[in-house]
DNA sequence: AGTATGACGGTTT
DNA sequence: AAAACCGCCATAC
């Protein structure tokens, strides 16, 4: 194995990360980043931000949210995520928030 | 090569 | 408590 050619950028070992995310759990984005060998939580928005339609169905960057259990303030698709969460069976709190001791991931090991 | 930005996060005002 | 600001780090132009 000579050297490989790494294409492998955090690009997709976010999105690899991003997909071990199990049903009904939720993580935030400093926390994939920290998965993904510790990039900011701005690279790993900027990761999901930057799939496509197709990959989208691959990757549940619906399940990624950010520390405060909330959809990001930004207002990307919102109402949208919080319904697919929901479909999930996530429960969201009258104030909108996830109950992190409930639905948050353990990690890409610790299902 | 440098500048701008972005689905974040924490600190400061 | 809410808003503004800076810092992080990779992609886009």
């Amino acid at each position: 194995m000579a050297k490989k050619k790494k294409e492998d950028s955090l690009f997709e070992r976010i999105r690899r990360i991003v997909k071990q995310i199990p049903p009904g759990k939720v993580a935030y984005y400093s926390q994939v980043g920290a998965y993904c060998g510790g990039c900011s939580g701005r690279v790993v928005g900027f990761a999901m931000a930057s799939l496509n339609a197709e990959e989208a169905k691959q990757v549940p960057w619906q399940r990624v949210i950010n520390i405060k259990g909330r959809i990001s303030p930004h207002g990307f698709g919102g109402l949208l995520q919080r319904e697919l969460l929901e479909q999930e069976g996530i429960e969201f709190r009258p104030d909108g928030s996830i109950d992190f001791e409930k639905y948050l991931w353990d990690g890409p090991n610790t299902e």
